[in-house]
DNA sequence: TATGAATGAGCGTTCATTCAT
DNA sequence: CATGAATGAACGCTCATTCAT
């Protein structure tokens, strides 16, 4: 039932999506999806509350402890599993980036929380970055922000859009990681 | 009435935004408002496309003829340029980032166009820069994704979702450009 | 609208009434009723509203003073008003003494004011008239139940039932007053 | 089970209570319910004929036999016993008086015809009394109807809604009847 | 006897759209 | 040009009832 109802959001998107169209895909009857859904948001809440929880188990603290890999070999691992988690999960990354935003107001408060606590962590290792003298000085927040805004954009080309053509997991990682850390410059 | 109904839509959202809300915002009757817009949507690309156009405006192709700025000073001036006109109509890049997204698919065409087209002119860009010998060796694809959503994180972070604090846009944009120019590595 | 509501209310009770069935027996569309009333309750309250209005007007305070009617006859008055208004909206009245009573919480506190509001008004006469001494002593909260239970019951059997058969008004009416003012002793 | 269901109809009505409510106050399950009851009707029903049968016990036929009680003291009985009824079973009480009227065509007319019973031993009583002499002359269908009203008007307040404060059944019983005997003359 | 998952008809309500004036 | 009353398809949701176990 949660299969069904993430392939028919996936593709419908949450608003032309009908109870209709997801019992009809699940072969069940109108009165069951209310047996196990108290309505259309909780069963949409409860698919991207899956993946965001994948999501945040996937991204790790960065450690400096003895024996540690180095902090880059875990940034990429981070990246890695990320994109990992997205491609295994297609159509829940299509409903995260295309249909839960905007969706309403108490789930932007959930889906800005999730942004916000990542995007804690992810300064919170530029931070630790810049205090090692591994990360050249600036501001961490919008820094942080545009290392989020291009993992999207580039998760959303190449596993949903299909912009991206057929590239590997492994390269498309080492290009974003690479960006990130060398930019554009030789 | 383009006027209100960009404020209605961008503070209730295309969905929760009626008619009703429309021609009450602008004072005029049901039947007026379908005088002048076929329907809903229509009313609603029409607004986007004002942004759209205005955005198309304000990238242009890196110059590299003699006399002409540094490539690195143009493409401050493109970023530059998108932030100003997004700040000048943070209702539209609400909008633009937050309804415009996964509306339906003619509207997703549309706005992957757009994206496509400015990815188009980045990635000339980036592709001019590496015979320049200007840009690192990388798939300009990948890397005009990464550019192009951190720039549409930032923004919708420091525009709509107020989660970057008072920066000024200068140094915004220069935290963003340096970003992608040099990476986060000292 | 109101008139159709009215009969169908009457005839098939407030919980069976569907909205469809007055939208047919009005020959308006859905959409139509609702530009007039915000839901289902809100014509049902306004078709009760009518009739309790009516019924308050309809029932006056016993007046006293020099060139009055004898109070006796003022209470006949009442009576006789009240079976008039009441036989004139025979519709109205099946509504409101067996839709209207334990419909929901808010809908009998209004019912409960009214009553409330029109036992004071009998209770005050009475009291008055234990003052004047034509009135025996008595619990005046109990016997103002008594008298407004007795002409419940008997315009709900003479109008609503049938119970009653052909009886003309005044000698209902009559009838009524006698019971209240000499009981059934000889 | 009959007592949680009595319970719950007195406390939610009979719409707004659910098969679900019951089942859950009783602690059966769904199907358990179906197998006593054909539906939910059956339950009220069957709540309602063991009140309505208490009370047809406790109203019995004036006697006129040698030794028997006065005819007062035997209306008086009736009366008090029907307030003792209703006293001990106020939840039963408050769902003949509030949720049975109006309910559907098929129970008005069980309804009906119990009150019809009820009616026509009262009347009997009166015409019986008016033969002795003891009755004034009056309709005594009317006569009849303006007694049980008043009963239920005065059983209702006094016991469900509480618009009585606290009176002992006896007084209450007294003024009832002496309303009924004497009027309000004095 | 008891269970409870499954059912589906039917409800009240919304709102983009139309069209006679 | 402008109006706004009227429309009706479509929605999310409820709950009494059934039946295989």
């Amino acid at each position: 039932m949660l299969r069904v109802a993430r392939q028919v959001f996936s593709e419908r998107g949450y608003h032309s999506a009908s109870i209709s169209d997801i019992i009809a895909a699940a072969g069940i009857a109108r009165g069951t999806f209310y047996l196990y859904f108290v309505n259309k948001r909780a069963i949409f809440d409860e698919l991207l509350d899956e993946l965001l929880q994948q999501l945040n188990r996937s991204v790790v603290r960065i450690q400096v402890a003895d024996g540690a890999p180095s902090p880059i070999e875990q940034m990429r691992g981070n990246v890695h599993r990320v994109f990992e988690v997205l491609d295994e999960n297609r159509d829940l990354t299509k409903i995260l980036l295309r249909e839960a935003v905007g969706l309403d107001a108490t789930f932007d408060e959930k889906l800005g929380a999730f942004y916000d606590n990542l995007i804690a962590r992810i300064q919170g290792g530029l931070d630790l970055g810049q205090q090692l003298g591994l990360v050249r000085p600036c501001d961490s927040r919008v820094a942080a922000r545009c290392v989020l805004g291009g993992v999207k954009e580039v998760v959303y080309q190449a596993l949903v859009a299909g912009g991206l053509g057929v590239v590997s997991r492994e390269s498309l990682v080492n290009e974003v990681v690479d960006f990130n850390l060398r930019g554009l410059f030789r």
